[in-house]
DNA sequence: GTGAAAGCGCTAACAG
DNA sequence: CTGTTAGCGCTTTCAC
């Protein structure tokens, strides 16, 4: 029910138009005379006219709305992306569905379901840590639903995407180890398949490399969904404090995982950095308050979701198909903070 | 448009039937034969048929979803409502539309606006905290909006009412900090105009009351947003802390104004709890791993949402007009840690 | 310049 | 048991 609304049909008996007549004159069509588009527009305004949207939607065909899934809004990266979409998509007369997929991949087909089903204009993605097919993206995307992915994406499908510079990102929180002196350096970080967990992967890699070390598996750690269970980080953790050549410092990816590694490296007692150094990956407006204070890589999550809106908006908004796409690479932050305090 | 679907016209003319007995096979109506029944959902969902939730809703003057209204989805607090609301809604059939304030007024109001203005069944709204007049809700309640409130309510309309038991949850904190031996304390806190701010700075007096010790204005001070901004909290601390009789002890309301209560005491370099104990509430998962960790008072997010959402639905699914509103108050939790250890 | 009419996809009286 | 018809609110030909 719209609660807020009279009709264009009132208005057409009040003034003794058409209805016809009154739409056009809504919407400034020049077949309408001057006058009667003033009468209908002081009348609409008078009486606090509003089109129904639903009734839009079901004629255009066109929803003015944009569908979103991340994996969840408690996490603050995520919460300001959705604020940076938001921020476009509303100056621009789109409203916005948020979806959460927990990183599960059941509940991500189950979402993008829901969400082309309830008619969005368009689809801005980031894949959950358990997607691997991404067959139910390719069909709406051949069907010519607009898809752009942020965070994480895919490339067996040709979009927009835009994403952190994952590279640099574990570039750079590796090499700022390295330069504090640490030197056996784990790794805990989300599934393989996804892509940040790659490109962040690389960059740790690089630096090593670089450095003259070599990459031990024993020291890099998958938890299988990204952290969302506590018991993941807990092995993980485990696992290398068990290690014979146990690690002087450990570089984690997501939010959950890090502050979650944080905790149970305070939990167990274990000195940061003297014993062991962090740094990781997150978001949190609380880095500098945690104990000790965290070192991390912080992603531009507004303006992701911003530049993410705008290149959907685009896509929707096409006079014709498009066929060139681009891929935004967002520089990231490193902070260091106490947690990786030189030894 | 519709990525997904076949319409009910496909169906019947693939099956030489009219529309009316497709769309009444689907629905499952006891006119049509078990039959055509067969063939017409068996055709369906070989082709994967959905109903477009458009027409749907301009046809029956419902839209299945809900609006909610909270002040920011960074808060945890939020967020964990929001999971909560998100949980019964779709076991429903409902989705949600979320939208923030911001904490300002102007902002609800275009908010509410928008929200009824794209159809929903139903209302679920924590004010901003610069809310006086809620003018824009009454009306839409009149009009026989179903509306829930929950977090910050208002007794101007009478509607169920979801809420934290803001009393105790004050009252707790405060006798906490006076068990531990602290006497001055001060208290940080929202607009008074909120619902919430009474009711916790009630339960503060009444604690205080209790132990003898009266009431000082010089104690109380208020952000006007709810510490949104960076600067109300600053003011206020400072002015506590020009005081000729510093308080020992800070109790604080709203996650913004914790955290960032505990973060300019550190970055001031005043020991917690030594100089100044600190108990707040907030959501966040981090408490634990603060610097340092953080006594508060956690409130049940995830239940509130759910309760919320339930008192919502049965409004929106009531077959007459309910005149008996509920007011559920849920406990809170005092979680005590070293941010308020016994002097 | 204005209006009549069709139709978006669906539901629901009402006939048959 | 099935079909015809009207209509939700709006836009858009096509006549007048």
């Amino acid at each position: 029910m719209n609660f807020s609304s009279i009709t264009i049909k009132d208005i057409a008996t009040a003034l003794n138009l058409s209805v016809s007549t009154v739409s056009k004159a809504l919407r400034d069509s020049y077949e309408i005379s001057e006058n009667t588009k003033k009468l209908v527009t002081g009348y609409a305004q008078e009486h606090n006219y509003r089109p129904n949207p639903i009734a839009q939607s079901l004629k255009q065909g066109r929803s003015k709305s944009i569908g979103i899934v991340v994996s969840t809004i408690e996490n603050q990266f995520f919460s300001q992306v959705i604020n940076g979409i938001e921020s476009v998509a509303y100056e621009n007369g789109f409203n916005v569905i948020i979806t959460q997929t927990h990183e599960s991949y059941e509940l991500e087909v189950k979402n993008v379901g829901h969400l082309t089903h309830r008619s969005i204009d368009g689809l801005l993605i980031s894949l959950s840590t358990e997607t691997k097919d991404i067959a139910h993206l390719k069909t709406l995307h051949k069907q010519g639903l607009p898809i752009v992915f942020f965070d994480r994406v895919t490339d067996e499908i040709d979009t927009h995407k835009v994403i952190a510079d994952n590279f640099k990102g574990g570039y750079d929180a590796t090499c700022h180890l390295l330069d504090s002196g640490y030197k056996r350096i784990a790794h805990i970080t989300s599934p393989a398949n996804i892509s940040i967990t790659k490109e962040r992967f690389a960059g740790y890699s690089k630096a090593l490399e670089e450095a003259g070390i070599a990459i031990d598996d024993d020291y890099i750690k998958y938890c299988p969904h990204g952290g969302r269970d506590i018991g993941e980080v807990e092995n993980a953790l485990n696992e290398l404090l068990s290690l014979k050549n146990k690690p002087d410092a450990i570089f984690t990816t997501s939010d959950r995982i890090t502050t979650t590694t944080l905790m149970l490296l305070n939990r167990l007692k274990i000195k940061i950095p003297q014993e062991i150094a962090l740094i990781g990956y997150t978001n949190t407006t609380l880095a500098d308050v945690l104990n000790p204070s965290l070192s991390s890589v912080y992603q531009p999550g507004f303006e992701m979701g911003q530049k993410a809106t705008q290149k959907l908006l685009e896509l929707i908004l096409a006079k014709r198909p498009v066929y060139e796409f681009e891929t935004l690479v967002l520089p990231t932050q490193l902070v260091t903070r106490d947690s990786t305090a030189r030894q």
